[in-house]
DNA sequence: TTGTAGGCGTTATCAG
DNA sequence: CTGATAACGCCTACAA
């Protein structure tokens, strides 16, 4: 007899195999019991229950994956590990997936559309059982193609199709909300700080901002309008620009909180006080948002929540039920930031 | 002849075999060639390379992994995934991983020494070729063991062995440099926020706070010194007893850069002004550490260098190196939130 | 309801 | 240097 080949694991691991052996069944029954492929017999069940837990058995996903099942782990697509917003979101998936037993399979994409894709292949060769786009760069239609195969859930965009779900933030409500706060407050000249013209939740928020102008009659000035990125420093280098131009403003909406730490950053350079000599606002309610001096009034949208519901849409799409989740609404964050124009 | 089962992955998928077959050598001869097994004449590759190239063909990591081999996969295990600093690192570490053809699988642990363990046995159930420990909570013993089985790559801790690599930060000097620059400003009532007494880091913070007061001849005062948890709310909570404490003190090193984030809020509830009534020192320097105001003194620890420096310590040892990276020193960063001490 | 016999894609062993 | 052949651990038709 040829000696059996000695696996590369030194860790006593317990197989499947083995299971069926010590409850005296065979290996299919075990693999049946644990899925639920079909139904087992009541006293079968005591004892490959009682097997598996003397031997401590865990399903190798790893083997699973190969035999053409699920490897229990979700592909989530990310555009930078070390957002903040971004951050919260993916504690949110690993919160839902892990009660599951599924794993989430991080890759960031950096706004980088062949990135992107470079992504779902190396995941899909990895054989994720699914997908979990948080505001991708593809087309449409790519991730319908995607979704033709695996499960997907996206987020940031309006999208239908089978096995397929979408999961949107009302971003021209919460752009409104904001202009409109600022609007209350009395301050007409308001700059606004925008994202980068290919998202779509950037030109969102930009026209949120554009309807609350309209909506309270004040004309729009395009020279208050100042390209951002969404990062801390295009906030910044926004308000220099915008200072520089010498125009009249009172009051600042940045597309997202971290350009408006950046815009908070140059105002103090300049001397300008928030919010005495400028109102600031920004848009996300990161978890820094609320400690900063002063504490930014902004839009809230709930980047842990939208984790868990983006996972938990997962979660339903792959137990074939349609998903039922909804984004909650924006709600305003009034902190003190912002102030009453003094006239 | 039975038909053949159908795979679940309904993209075109290209085996080896296909590879195999399209130029005429045997799977084993392929396979020889994609791992540099052995030498395999000039002819055949040319065949082979051409074959891979026309078929598009991706070797499946998943069948590696079965098969014993490496699942080109590094299990990561971080304390938060949306925790500012780490946020740097895990970014540090996919940089790292990359382009070397490995995917980190990461998961957080919350500080949670049972979490850990649960971790860490699901990434060996995943088959990961090794694991990245960021700060864990395991004692050196349980790290020992497992790096005896695959390497271990672990930050935040002084510790040798086969198989294994520790990456630390000199907290120590690092919390000397904060105090000490207070100091130099002409600070003596120094207050202290310190992190869990769990954390090493936090520990050696605390002692490089008192071996510089100790330097200056200041004495050390117990009731300078409050609890914090590393986060910002702790922070917050800290200068609110120290403030009712009725404690003098001119100056506060908070231990991480959360923790002063927060202390700054609450002195701004209090109505005292940094750097003008308070000096506040941080320690982590973390991104958004530039865009508070006004921008925070602290030390700066390279997050996503340690990411990078583990991952390609891990990269060594998988190829059986002996891992060089060493540690950047602390570099004081000296912002507005600090300032000399009026008389 | 249960067992048997492949097969998933790759690597490792062994004999040429 | 190369090719069969047997695993790796599990799942699933098929047959019983």
């Amino acid at each position: 007899m040829k000696p059996k080949r000695i696996g590369k694991n030194p860790s006593n691991i317990v197989t499947l195999d083995m299971v069926a052996i010590e409850s005296g069944v065979s290996p299919s029954t075990v693999s049946r019991l644990l899925n639920g492929t079909a139904t087992v017999s009541e006293e079968k069940k005591k004892s490959i229950d009682a097997a598996i837990a003397k031997l401590g058995f865990v399903p190798n996903p790893v083997a699973r994956g190969l035999a053409g099942g699920r490897t229990l782990s979700i592909g989530v697509v990310t555009q930078a590990l070390d957002s903040p917003f971004y951050g919260a979101a993916l504690r949110g998936i690993e919160d839902e997936l892990d009660p599951a037993g599924y794993s989430p399979l991080f890759v960031s994409a950096h706004w980088n559309l062949a990135s992107e894709v470079r992504c779902i292949d190396m995941l899909r060769s990895r054989r994720v059982d699914g997908f979990i786009v948080l505001n991708g760069r593809m087309t449409d239609n790519a991730l319908k193609n995607i979704a033709a195969n695996l499960p997907l859930v996206v987020t940031g965009r309006q999208i239908k199709g089978p096995g397929l779900f979408a999961l949107n933030f009302d971003n021209l409500g919460g752009g409104f909300q904001a202009t409109q706060h600022l609007i209350q407050l009395g301050h007409r000249r308001i700059a606004f700080i925008a994202g980068d013209p290919e998202h779509p939740d950037a030109n969102e928020r930009f026209k949120g901002y554009l309807n609350a102008l309209k909506a309270a009659n004040i004309s729009f000035d395009p020279n208050l309008v100042v390209a951002g990125e969404y990062h801390e420093i295009s906030g910044l280098l926004a308000v220099d620009r915008l200072l520089a131009s010498q125009q009249q403003f009172t009051a600042i909406f940045a597309a997202n909180d971290q350009m408006a730490f950046g815009a908070a950053l140059s105002l103090h350079r300049h001397a300008l006080r928030v919010p005495d000599d400028v109102s600031l606002m920004g848009f996300d309610d990161l978890a820094n948002s609320l400690y900063c001096a002063p504490p930014l009034s902004t839009i809230h949208q709930p980047a842990y929540e939208l984790g868990r519901l983006a996972a938990s849409a997962m979660l339903q799409l792959l137990a074939g039920k349609k998903p039922t989740a909804v984004m909650p609404a924006p709600v305003l964050i009034a902190r003190d930031s912002t102030r009453r124009l003094r006239v």
